[in-house]
DNA sequence: CGAAAATTTGACATGACTCAACTGGAGTGG
DNA sequence: CCACTCCAGTTGAGTCATGTCAAATTTTCG
């Protein structure tokens, strides 16, 4: 486990110094999970902001009727947490788990709020990713509305090429906001077409 | 018009000093515009980030059919931004239009991007309020999956009591992501219904 | 190899959409 | 102050996309 993918991902956005650098990777903790472990349970307050260097996470909802809706999926050079939580310190609206066994670095509310006051860089690199974040889901709820399902399984495709074959499909229908039966039509009739 | 409704807003996140106050105030922009009148429109590049001090807007996307879907709305107190086309300077997704005349406060792409290096305090409010943002989107989305067409206006009614009545009902259906047609036999059977 | 999990398939049900006609206010102009 | 138009909202009949449930099949993995 080391910290590149992290560093790396974080001089996209902003440059820290040497010292900058250092008292960043100083306050790294890491952590793995396993496949299928929660790193987040619905009801439990959302300790840690985690950033995933390999492994896959799914987060989800359960309705009133024991429905599971997943939110979104994290793989590798994303973030994981329930922001909800996370940033007012109460309980969690969603569920978080591993979809693979799952490695990440993790920093707990303390730590990132010392951060912040340490290097108030960092606000403004978490500004710019939950901005683009905004951007995402807007998106995802425009389509949401104006495609049909299969259409909207045609981007999901499109969009995350290489997360398809890592996921069982009927999280991928929970993501999409269908069943895992109509998505295996779906997919039938579209081998049909061609 | 005045900047006081932003700087109480402000004050609820950061605490700015005089002279922090003073700079902010001194790159204010007031704008208005008329009801009906786009703020931003669908292909050009968004250049300001505005918060209302009165009136109400809706952000919306006209997909292939020509149809009209809202994103969201946008009252007194929050703020109207294509947030893609905003970070990225290129060209918006949405339109957005006023519903009612519309008082502004405008920030440029130059002058926020110039505030947060004279006022680097101000990442960390707008850190804090795109969090929030995130969190509203999420929640939204996970709406729209699991609860009905009329869960999700009866939703919409309790979080938004306020707005209803100012906004036509077209509209909301659009941001419900039903037809018109549909939430008006939805109105009738509730009232049937007590 | 066998059990459990995931996927597929089919018959049927339903929530939400489409289209078209109708109602009712809110301007506007004579 | 009435007549006219226009836009928002309502209502109903018919349709379609997607859901439900149950059984059959395939895949995964201990």
């Amino acid at each position: 486990m080391n910290a590149a993918p992290l560093l790396a991902y974080i001089n996209k956005y902003i440059s820290l110094t040497e010292d900058e650098t250092e008292l960043l990777l100083s306050k790294i903790v890491y952590r793995k999970y396993l496949k299928n472990q929660y790193i987040v349970q619905q009801g439990d307050v959302c300790r840690h902001e985690g950033f995933i260097t390999s492994g896959c996470t799914k987060m989800f909802y359960i309705d009133a009727n024991g429905q599971e809706h997943i939110v979104m999926f994290s793989i590798e050079d994303w973030w994981v947490s329930d922001m909800g939580s996370f940033i007012t310190q109460t309980p969690a609206d969603y569920h978080i788990q591993c979809i693979e066994n799952t490695e990440l670095i993790q920093f707990s509310y303390e730590t990132i709020e010392g951060l912040y006051l340490e290097i108030p860089k960092l606000e403004r690199f978490f500004r710019k990713i939950v901005e683009r974040s905004i951007v995402a889901f807007q998106k995802r709820i425009v389509r949401n509305f104006s495609l049909s399902a299969k259409e909207r399984y045609l981007v999901f495709k499109k969009n995350y090429p290489n997360i398809e074959q890592r996921i069982p499909q009927y999280m991928i229908a929970s993501y999409l906001g269908i069943t895992k039966e109509f998505l295996s039509k779906i997919k039938s009739q579209l081998i049909l077409e061609q």
